[in-house]
Order: C-alpha cells, then structure tokens, then sequence
DNA sequence: TTAAAAATATAGAATTATTCTAATGTGGGT
DNA sequence: ACCCACATTAGAATAATTCTATATTTTTAA
C-alpha cells in the first residue's frame, strides 16, 4: 500500500515538473529518489528491472535525461572515473569521493566555503567542488 | 635549431621522470608541454601527425598514459562534457570552464580559498574544483 | 659484430557507455 | 472503435578508450 501512495506521490512531482508519468518513468524516479543514493544507469535498469522487468536501456537513458531536462535530477560525471551518476538532491551541494570504496557522499554548503577573487572577466555561472579522500564512517 | 634544443631538454625531461624518451614520446609530450593548453587525446594526434605522421592512435594514448603515471601531466576529466584533456600543469590548480567558448582555463590557488569544516571522518587527499561559466577575455 | 632479448609502436579488433533508428505499442480524446 | 501524439523497444550506430597480436627498434651481451 505504501508503494502505491509512493507512486501517487512521484506521478504528481513528475506532472508538476512536465514529465508524463508513464509506469517505466515512475519506477525510475521513485529508484533514483527513494530508494537509493547517486545511482549509475545500469544500477538504475537492474534495480527497475526488478518490478518491471521489460525496460530497455534505452528507456531508463531517455527517462534519465528527461528528468534531468525537468531539473527533477542531475546529473553528476565524476572528475576521475568519468562515470556518471544521477543525483536526486537537486538542492546546491558538493561531493566526497571515496574512490578506494567506491562512495559518493553529499556535503553540505554549509561545511564548504568558497571565496572567490576572480577578475571581472570571469562571470561565474556555478562551482562544482569534489573533495577526493577517505571516509571512515 | 630551437625545436633541436627543446627536444633535448624534453628528452631530458622524460628521462629524469623514468619515461624512456622516444621520437613519439618526445613529439607527445613536447605538445601537450610546450605547444598547447588541455588537449585532448584526439587534438594531440593531430598535432603530432603533422610532424610524426605515422603515429597511431593507442601510442597516443599509451604515451598520454605514461605521463600521467610519471607524474608530468594530469588527466582532466571535464565534469559536464566528460571530455577528458591532458594538463601540463602540474601543480595544484583549478580550472575555469566556459563551455559555450569551449575554453578550459588555469586558475590560480590564490584566487580561490577553501574553506572546509568537515567531520574527522573525512579524511581529505585532494579538492577538486571547476568553475564554470563565462569568460570575456 | 652479431644475435638474442627487451622495449616500443603499430593496425585493427574489442569493449564500454551512450545515442540513434525504425518499428511497435499505448492511452486519452473524438 | 479510431486517431494520433507520445512513449517504448530492440538492436544498430557512434565515440572514446583499451586490448591484442604483430612488427619494428633499441639494448644487451656473447
Ligand atoms: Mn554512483
Ligand atoms: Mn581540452
Ligand atoms: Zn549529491
Ligand atoms: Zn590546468
């Protein structure tokens, strides 16, 4: 029952945000924002794959870049492995990159300040910051 | 009788970091060095066919490799575009992108401070920051 | 000096991630 | 029920990089 009071929820978000909430990009959203943490494409197929056991990659691609058009996601292409993956904070924050384990962590803005002394020439749009290191938690 | 002696003080380059200097490696290396700013694997073969026209394409990228591990060039993997280009720069910087002009420029350590408050659970080993937006120069 | 050994370079095949294509399916409005 | 726009699908195409097997060059040492 709560499954389908999460599929309400995510159809609506979805039709606030102009994305037709078809059945294959529902279980995609509600993955990549419930149910797990900066998930690469193929994590998102085998995870959907699960309860709809049909969706072509393609589809997972084109529902990826469809939220992602909508602002609902975003995508993040790590500095070193080059590998992306879909962050469902859309909220300004960094990354912690624990490459040796394989973790992706959310920092907060708070925990990060940044002060720029750029000449006026560099009209400066956004920051990306990725902090490389180990994290024992 | 300049490219003589820029080969030379490559060569010598390449020795002093344990990488064995041949006429590819030099001509490589020489480029990403001395004659342009965060190529890509693909514009270093360009370049370097117009005076090495035999050059394959995996000796570009063994070579580009190579260098990494010798520590004398960094790999830069651009986080929007996923583009990866080859820094001659070897100390610790940060990068200015402006992807509409598709230019990718050194910033300097002392026109960004970074100020980071994080738990001890973060053992930081590296920041990595791309500053993205648009530049009139 | 020569011949084996080691290192490097080469061409093209293989791999991986992503996008494209063309055909098929689906649901809401008539 | 019938359209039609939209979505989904399978598989082909593309692009970046690495791998493989062969050829070439350089080094070593008899
Ligand atoms: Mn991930
Ligand atoms: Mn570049
Ligand atoms: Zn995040
Ligand atoms: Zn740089």
């Amino acid at each position: 029952m709560n499954d389908k009071k999460d599929q309400i929820a995510i159809s609506e978000i979805l039709s606030k945000a102009g994305v037709n909430p078809t059945a294959q990009r529902i279980a995609v959203f509600k993955y990549v924002h419930n149910e797990s943490d900066h998930p690469t494409p193929e994590q998102v197929k085998v995870a959907v794959d699960r309860v709809f056991p049909k969706i072509s990659l393609a589809t997972v691609y084109n529902t990826l870049n469809a939220l992602v058009e909508a602002g609902l996601v975003k995508a993040v292409k790590l500095p070193n492995s080059g590998k992306v993956c879909y962050d469902a904070n859309t909220a300004k924050h960094y990354h912690f990159i624990d490459e040796k384990q394989g973790l992706l962590l959310d920092l907060d803005l708070k925990d990060i300040k940044i002060d720029l002394n750029l000449s006026t020439q560099f009209e400066v749009k956004d920051v990306d910051v990725f902090i490389k290191g180990h994290y024992s938690g």
